[in-house]
DNA sequence: GGTATCTCGATAAAGTCAATCGAGTTACTC
DNA sequence: GAGTAACTCGATTGACTTTATCGAGATACC
């Protein structure tokens, strides 16, 4: 599994609606600004987001982007796999692929790529928006014990 | 971490190699054969194998490629990072790599990458190519529980 | 001397990634 | 109801990477 610039963005993007959950929406530019994305192209990953129902958006003055559900319901390999497409390090493991690999009959290590996505799968699945909230406030305030939404 | 026809060229040939393990050189043509790999690509690889000194060369007659050492020396993870640069999911925690996330210090999810990371090493880390010969027959005749070089 | 084979650097075709742009549409505010 | 702030959407572009392909050469064996 590859992570480019747009599973990258997105993920950050969603940090900052975390972090900003129930207070009202989030404009474009000032994720933007936060995470230090070109805005033209984080437009984009929102849209996706939103489509996918990740987000809800609302236009005009004071609107914004928000969350559609609460940040411990949204995992980061969903994320992932949303704008990268696949988590797969290797087409001939990919699940949503049906191109099937040439050498599969002789092939010795099919098998360890299976366990190499399936860990990596395990890992991200397990992690959602809420807990990536309390890391980032740990770092940016590592002394608080206090846990605000 | 991402597998191109790269490193998977490269493993499958290593595989082929291995297979022919103190049986004599191996030619081009032959692995590229057997694993359905354009020539012409495959000969840019294995010297890249070569250089590393994972291969021995003979020219002429006879000539061809094999291993420099035996195939339980090898391990996948060694070629994959040979072949495709890093296994790092992301540049930010990519060991070999210097360029800085600029949002390191507002980022929840950087820890869960070097998971990732390190996870996905631990695994191609601990196959040798001696595994992935005998998985391999396993699968060419299931049935046989010798085990011959 | 001839043939089989590896060696090496240059080049090219194709695809992907990361934006950028322009022209909308919607909704709020005054 | 005019104006402005904000999201929407599709097209395009430039750079880069991947995946080869090619031609000419060097080496070893018979």
């Amino acid at each position: 599994m590859r992570i480019s610039t747009k599973g990258d963005y997105a993920a950050r993007a969603l940090q900052e609606l975390s972090m900003h959950y129930d207070r009202g929406p989030l404009q474009i530019d000032a994720i933007a600004e936060r995470q230090e994305i070109p805005v033209r192209y984080l437009e984009q990953l929102l849209l996706i987001l939103k489509r996918a129902g990740y987000l809800e958006s609302k236009r005009g003055v004071k609107g914004g982007y928000s969350l559609a559900k609460p940040p411990h319901q949204i995992t980061l390999g969903e994320i992932i796999r949303l704008m990268e497409g696949t988590q797969a390090p290797i087409f001939c493991v990919d699940p949503s692929s049906r191109e099937k690999c040439p050498a599969e009959k002789r092939c010795g290590f099919q098998g360890v790529l299976v366990e190499v996505r399936d860990a990596v799968a395990h890992i991200l699945d397990s992690v959602t928006f809420e807990e990536i909230c309390r890391r980032a406030r740990l770092k940016i305030a590592p002394r608080s014990t206090s846990y605000h939404i």
